[in-house]
DNA sequence: GCCTCTAACTTTGTCGGACAAAGGGACAGC
DNA sequence: GCTGTCCCTTTGTCCGACAAAGTTAGAGGC
């Protein structure tokens, strides 16, 4: 029989991690909320007894966490982390993970349908405006493979965001990020690609103007199957996603 | 008429960003691969040409994005994001959103019933071989609340991992993660919680093994609907998701 | 009294050097 | 072949320093 454990594994957690935990923590559990300051690094110098150094290694992990970040004077204050960065990380894994464009498929089939159903349901007259807003500014560039591609990465955001579910706003965001780049090439591939994705998206507005569930999911379908069959005429469902379609995402991040 | 422009914005990002700008480039684009190692703070110092402090900030800054770690020997390697890692900050961003356990239930539903699709279609019978072994599991830990939610946990990453779609099992990850510590209290609030939760996953297994859709369906349906019923015991699920679920999402990042 | 401009002061980003602790490797001894 | 020791490397931490950019306060002009 195994001896009673008489001791508890010890902490044996770097500095900088420890100051980060403890500012974390402070964040996590609403002592500190998002816009408060954190003081500079002097303060927390003083506060936590080590070297400055120490407090910048832990600072760089609560930045890149989207924890803190800095504001114009470069100061130190407490943020709610951004939807989008914290995406382009998952982009990133999913990209070295290989994951295959079907797998991105199935899954933006349905996170996007679970989108549009919750639009359809709760949209607000200001969601609307901004979705009817992008399809005039989508009419526009038309003709224009890469602005196409953009404004239909920004509707289908609009959409989830009419959803109201900010959990399913973020859990669509990483597959989204890596449809974008193709998107443009599609649209530059099909000569009918453009005038289908604008007239796709018309017919989901009016779908969730009229509340009408049964449209909305059916054009959303289509509107991705034009996106598979279009994908198909460039490259097989099963390719890997390419390092190359990072480039976006980093952009996207930056912003 | 605006004068053409002569000058590139200049990049001003600091020395650190740019170490980590860099060595996030080549491990993304794939120049430097998984298991890849990256060379000691000393060879990054003569390679970048700037101090020690500024090469750390940037690893501090990699580590965290979960793009490169130390080994057991402290060094530096390149390697797989780990889901579960990247999902714990999703999870500690809704929480600091404060989305409602609404929205944790009406995206899970979503994202659950496509795993089941998936696992219907497409599990192993390496994957059944585990799942079963969770059900056994389960089946011993039914009278601790504690035990049997973390087997619940695991049960449905396993299901999520038969779907063989990694981008569907990222997506569901960081809502897992905020259920998880619910269905503990669930479970030990309600009589006969811990003996539906254990059939439900029973069922869902047949229901695996026999290739039988609509009834996976129907179970992950019926079981999601059970945490909803055991919740509203509890809570309203206009109630947002509180600080102390974090504790938990912390304990399996670190992991 | 209010505004502007300048001169301190503060804060950040970066640098150089330093040292203890832990790990890895080589080498001798059994 | 295994073990223990010594040495070297690497990491984590510390100290002190400085230029650049931002902030604050006070002088001076209206």
């Amino acid at each position: 029989m195994p001896l009673a454990p008489l001791f508890r594994p010890i902490d044996v957690a770097p500095a900088y991690q420890k100051v980060a935990d403890a500012i974390e923590r402070e964040i996590v559990n609403g002592r500190i909320k998002p816009g408060d300051p954190i003081g500079t690094e002097h303060d927390l110098v003083r506060q936590f007894g080590v070297n400055r150094s120490t407090i910048r290694e832990g600072i760089r992990v609560l930045e890149e966490g989207g924890l803190i970040s800095r504001d114009s004077s470069r100061r130190l204050h407490a943020c709610l982390p951004r939807y989008t960065k914290l995406a382009s990380r998952l982009s990133r894994a999913l990209v070295l993970h290989e994951v295959t464009f079907r797998e991105l498929y199935e899954a933006s089939m349905t996170l996007e349908v679970a989108s549009i159903e919750g639009a359809v349901e709760r949209a607000t007259e200001e969601n609307l405006a901004e979705l009817a807003d992008n399809l005039v500014r989508s009419e526009a560039v038309v003709g224009d493979p890469a602005m196409l591609a953009e404004c239909d990465a920004e509707f289908h955001v609009l959409v989830a965001k009419a959803s109201q579910n900010r959990v399913l706003q973020l859990a669509r965001e990483p597959a989204a990020q890596l449809f974008y780049p193709t998107t443009e090439m599609i649209v530059a591939g099909v000569a009918e690609g453009g005038p289908r994705l604008v007239a796709a998206h018309r017919h989901l507005i009016e779908a969730i103007q009229r509340r009408d569930r049964e449209a909305g999911v059916l054009w959303t379908r289509r509107h991705l199957q034009d996106w598979r069959r279009g994908f198909e005429k460039i490259a097989s469902l099963d390719r890997s996603v390419e390092h190359m379609y990072m480039e976006h995402a980093q952009a996207v991040r930056r912003r």
